[in-house]
This record gives C-alpha cells, structure tokens and sequence, in this order.
DNA sequence: AATGAATGAGAATTCATTCAT
DNA sequence: TATGAATGAATTCTCATTCAT
C-alpha cells in the first residue's frame, strides 16, 4: 500500500502521478515500467516516488488494485440491474457491459490487467496472484454451476472447461480492444456476437429446439 | 536477414544458437530477452551474434520467420488430407490441429508468436508487422468469403466480425496454451468443445434445424 | 551539542530516541547508521531529529560523550574502593571492573566505543578525536608512570610503549565482547588470565627473580 | 573469482584495478567501499568493471583471497627457517615476522583483514567465513596443542583460552599499525615486547620458578 | 515545536552495440 | 572469421538535509 504521504498529496498531484504511473504499467511488462521515465514525466525528484510508495512492486501492486476495484463496482452496478435468479447469460453480459464501462473510462485500466496476465516475471505474477487469487475465475465458476443447476445451461457441460472458454472467450475481446485493432463500438458489437455463439453452444441442446435464438436478425 | 556466416556454420551450433534464442524470446518481451544471456549460454562471444546477424532485431525477425514458415507448413500438411472444395470447419478443424502439432513439437513456437502479439514496443511490433502483415488474418477472411460463397456459413454473418472471432478464439487457446493451465491434451479438448460451439454459431441457421450437430454426446 | 528542544522532552521519549540512536551507531559505521530508521522506529518526523540536533554527527558525538561519561563514572566508582597509594595492577584491574559493569548494563555502549575506534571515515573520526583526545591513553599514562615512580613497574619500560600495550590489551577484551564470540562471564575470566600475564610481565624484574628476564635486548 | 577477461588484461591495468579497490576494500567496510569511485579513479567505464568481476563481492573476495595467500606465503618462509619441533614461541614470533613482512609491503592487504573482522554486514561476513573458515584460529590451536604437549607451554592452560589470548594479542598489533599511531618499527618493538611478556605468562610455570604462579584458583 | 514533503546525488547492476586484434 | 574488451546509458533504490506549514 502507499504510504501516508502518498494520500496527504493534493488531489491533482496525486492523480497526475497514477495516471503517469498506468501509462507505464499498461503499456509493458512489469520490468519495462519505468520510475525513471514517471518521474522525469511528472517533473517530481526520484526519491519523492519513494516516500509515496515502498517500492515500484507497491505502486504497481496499488495501480492494479485500483483497476480491479472499480472494474469490480462497474460489473456489480450492471448486475444489479438485473432480477433475482438472473439467467447466466444476462449476467455474463452484464459483466461484458462493465468491462466496456471501464474501457470507455479508461483503456489503460483493462491493458493494465491484460500485461499482468503475461507477466514474464514469474515472481511478480506471483506475488500478484498470492493476493488477488485468479479473481474473475472463482466467481465465474459459481455462476456457471448456479446456471447449470437452473437448467439455464447444459447439463452435459465439464463446468471447469465451460469456464475456461467462457474466460478465454471474454479475455479475447479484453485483448482485441487493447490492441487497438478495434473501436470500442465494434469491440461491443463482436462482443455480443460471440455472446451469442457462446449461448448456443452452453444452452441446454433440447431448449433450442424449435425456436429462433437469433433476434439480431 | 542472418548473413552469410550464420548459414556457413555447422548445424549444430547453428541449431543451438536459434534454440537458445528461442528460449530468449519466447520468454518475455522484446526487451527482456537478453543477448548477452545468449551468448554465454551459447558459450560464444559477444562479436561474434553480430557476425551472424545485423542486430537484436534481425535474430528476432528471423525467429519469428522460422516458427510462422512452420506453423504453415503443418497447416497446409493438416489440409492436403482434406478433399477438394473442404468445408470451412474441417479446414479450421485441420488448422488447429497443425497449430497442435507445432506445440507438441516446441511449445515455445507458439509462446514466441503471442508474445509478438502482445509485443509492448510499439516499433518492434510495427516493423514485424510490415513484413508478415496480420498473416493469419487475410488467409482467414479469404476461407470465411469462400465459406459464405459455398453456403457453410451463416449468410447473415459480417465476414470481418466472424474473422476476428475466429481468430481471437484461436488465440485463446494458444495463451491457454502458453499459459500452462492446461495439458496440451486438454487443451485439444477444449479447443474442439470450442470449436463445437464457434460452428454452431457460425453455421446457416436454417442448416442446423432438426438435426443433431453434435455427437460428441 | 543537541538543542535545548531536546532537553525540554518528556523523558521517555528522549532516552527512546538515544536507545534507537545507540542501535544504529552500535551496529557499524557512522556512514552506515541510518537517520531514517531511527526515525521511522521511533515515529518521529524527519524534521523533529533536527530540531533536536544539528545533525548526524551532533547525535554520533552526543551518544559517544554519554557513552564515555558513564564508563568513566563507573571506573572512578571501582577505583574509589581502592585504599590510597593504589598499586598500578590495583588500579587496571579496577577500570576493567569498570569496563565490565558497563558492558552488562548495555554491551552496544562498548560496541560504540570500538565503532569510533575503527571508524573509516576519517574526518569522522578526527572531529571526535579533537574533542575528546586520546582519553584513556594519557590517564594511563600518568598511571603508568606513577607506577613506575612507586616501583610497582619494572623501572626499564619504555612508559609510552607500556601504554600501548596495556591499552591494546584491553581493547582486545573489548572487542572479543563485542564480537560475541565469548560471554561476558568468559571475556571477564579471560580478562583476568590476560592481566596476570601483563602483571607478569611488567613487575620489576628483581621482584619476581633477581635477575633481568630480558635477554632479547 | 574474477571472470577470464581480468586475466587477459594487460598487467600494468590490473594491477592498477587492484590497487585502487584494495585502497577502497581496506579504507572502510563493504558498503562503503565504491565501485564508482573504483572506476572513476581507474578511468574506466562502470560496464568494465562487470567484465572482470561477476559483482562487488567477487571483487572484494578476490582481494581477500590475495592478501591472505600472500600472508600466509610470508609465514611459511618465515618458519621455514626454524630448525625441526620449532618452538612455539619461535613460531608465533616468525607469524608475526611474516605479518611484518606484509605491513611493510603494503599496510592495506594488514588493514583489508582487519576491516573484514570488524564488517558490520553480516551476511557479506558469514559469506566469508563460509569459504575461509576462521584460518588462523585452527592453526593456532594446533599449535597451542603441539606446544603443550612438548612442554613448552604450561600444562594447566585451557588450550581455547589461550589461543584466545594470543590471536587477540596478536590483533591488537595489527590494529595500532593499522591505526597508524606507531610506525611500523615502534610497532615492531612493541610486538616484540607483547610477545616477550606472552611467553612469561605462557611458559610452563615450574620452568621459571618451581613455584604455581596462579593464585586466583 | 513539530511535521513530513521534496530533493538530488550516489549506490550496484545490466544491456546492446562497436571495434581492434 | 572469431574474439572479447570497452562503453555509457539505463535500471531501482537509499540517504541526509532543508524548509514551508
């Protein structure tokens, strides 16, 4: 965590230096973030970094708890939107929609997770994993057993491998947009689209049967 | 391009010095991929990388040559099994399974390409992006047309969209892959359950009406 | 000399900030003794330890001179038992006595004595030289010589060098203290083996045997 | 150990790098000790430095080494010219001849072991003693040993003690030369008087008076 | 009187690249 | 053709000291 000092900083400041601070770590690996280049950026003395934060392991540490957070409140405010006993496949977009959220906000939030996903330094995944735990994949779990149960998805279905690809699926649409390969809009759009491949392929088989899943036309 | 000394060399310091290499680059980013490591690993001197090649970013360059001209090479050998006028999921079927069959042989060719996917440098990523293209990606457009031509594919469908979700899907199984979470085996498995899926979606709607696509069970 | 604003401080708060002080200048040299860890152990603000003192050395100085002040406290109170006329070996034995309340009441303030003794920096070092001398050296010295006077010593040492090795004598007991290699209760019986050699060593000659020991000379 | 491309080096160059660390290893403890200052006086680039030595420790330690193979040479020869079953006070007087010897080639190879008796980093300590052992104190309790059993020592000495006594004894010259406040002659003298003074308390006891000496119990 | 933010020099170490032999 | 020494800028991190509040 920060230390005190970091927090006693004027607002502007303090800001100035995350953003400074995301744009490093969004845009390489841990190793290739530069305080060096932070600090001459903010126009701030190197050792001033360090009576913000112990070391760079903790600004990274602080910066990636922060995305996490607030793309954790975009996900729960999305959801809350939803009835009770919501179907999986509305929460799953609702969760999308989050994502989105955060991305329109701020891209460099989402590429800040998508870089510690490929972390090259063993030892900083890690220490990251040690406290954030796989995060996204507990809770999909859950859900996917809770829509198995509701009969909202095929029974048939090896509930790890179903979250694994739903996972992968939602962690392509993550990289496609941070490579910037796709507007934010056509992002969304490819997003519903493999939504709804996804949501034929889990269906129970005999619920879709008959019927016309496809409204999009 | 390697000079000529490169190629005069036995082939077997050649082989270890591109293994070598290899492990280098197929462990990180650009950046973090070390010559000097190479070099002493390899037991040869500093001057002598630069005999064989230009710099850093030729060996590089090279590398990323080899593995794609490989990963071709096993995709076109998965095709020719395949009859004239195949259809275009036994062809994403057979080129998955090349894909497979360079990770059994070096997961580390397949490491390598994501990790130029993912590449942080944006100049690196722009001047190997100059010469190979996006490579996969018009190959890709160029089945998903012929496939909508021959009515294998959902007329409905937008063939850009379809080909970034093709695709993207493959990645995710490669950075599973990469990943380590899962065996290779596993990782077949769930390509196929996914590739179940992506056909289901991608199929003529009308196509698919009471007939029972998957018989996996 | 430390500022009045020292002196005004609740007591426990000024003997917290000299027992951490002890701690650093104890532990090795004046380089390596950190303001800031005295500071962050005692929760003291970085300014407050210069409100207190001039600076680094001003502390460093105001610890020796505590250190050395209750060494030479204990020595005069061992030394006061001694009846008058006291015999010279009396008199070591007494400020050794001295020394070993001193090192049981807290051993980091003999270590800080050898600290000082050994300290790299030279400047240092002279700064605390031209302020408290050579101290022990000249006490002995006139103990030396009035032990000489009253023929407790043999009459053909050379004073100056006698000084020397008397003192070299015990710093070794210091040291060996200081290094842990014995207990205090080891180091004083050694102390006491090493002073029957000295006192063997430097009795009058016709006091032990009549004849001159000395045949190197 | 340095690295092959030391060895390459012209000797006038190394020989230079070696008097300029060993006046940095010999001036202060490891921390202290600058490889910046190293280079800068050596007018070399700091790069170099790391093509010689694998880190700061290699180089230290390779000094070391030096000085104490080069201590150890000097002893040797010294007692090689001792007749057979030398004794054990002859001994100890051609060790310390041979530490002369060294003093007077160079004080800083004497002032480098004593800085790393006294190293206040415990670990660059322990890392030492790790590959050289305590040396001298096994020798000396060796000889201690030998010299009781031929009776050249007094029978009731406790062996550990008194190899104490002498290494201490023996430090403490290394120590005032070190220091710098006798000259290599007058701490010549006072060697020889400290020893003089040894060997009347080590000495069999019945040897000298046909009497116990020791009346502390 | 106390605070604690700011500073910048200095520390060890790694790296790709050049070039004389 | 091979070698490997030299380079210097870059990295993270620590420190004593100052000063406005």
């Amino acid at each position: 965590m920060p230390r005190e000092t970091f927090f006693n900083l004027p607002e502007a400041k303090r800001k100035r230096i995350l953003d400074l601070a995301l744009d490093e770590f969004a845009g390489g690996s841990y190793r290739e973030a530069s305080l060096t280049r932070i600090v001459k950026r903010a126009g701030i003395a190197k050792g001033s970094l360090y009576q913000y934060f112990e070391d760079k392991f903790d600004l990274y540490f602080y910066l990636l708890g922060l995305a996490g957070e607030r793309k954790l409140l975009y996900i729960q405010e999305a959801m809350a939107a939803l009835g009770p006993e919501p179907d999986f496949f509305a929460m799953m977009k609702a969760a999308m929609a989050g994502g989105f959220r955060l991305v329109r906000e701020d891209p460099r939030l989402l590429a800040l997770g998508n870089r510690m996903l490929q972390e090259p330094d063993l030892a900083v995944r890690q220490r990251v994993m040690a406290h954030f735990g796989s995060m996204g994949e507990e809770m999909l779990a859950a859900w996917i057993r809770q829509g198995m149960e509701r009969g909202q998805l095929d029974p048939g279905l090896n509930p790890g491998t179903a979250a694994h690809v739903v996972l992968a699926v939602s962690q392509v649409v993550s990289q496609v947009l941070a490579s910037g390969k796709l507007s934010v809009d056509q992002a969304e759009e490819m997003a519903a689209e493999v939504m709804a491949i996804l949501e034929h392929g889990l269906r129970p088989r005999g619920a879709r049967r008959g019927e016309n899943r496809r409204d999009r036309g």
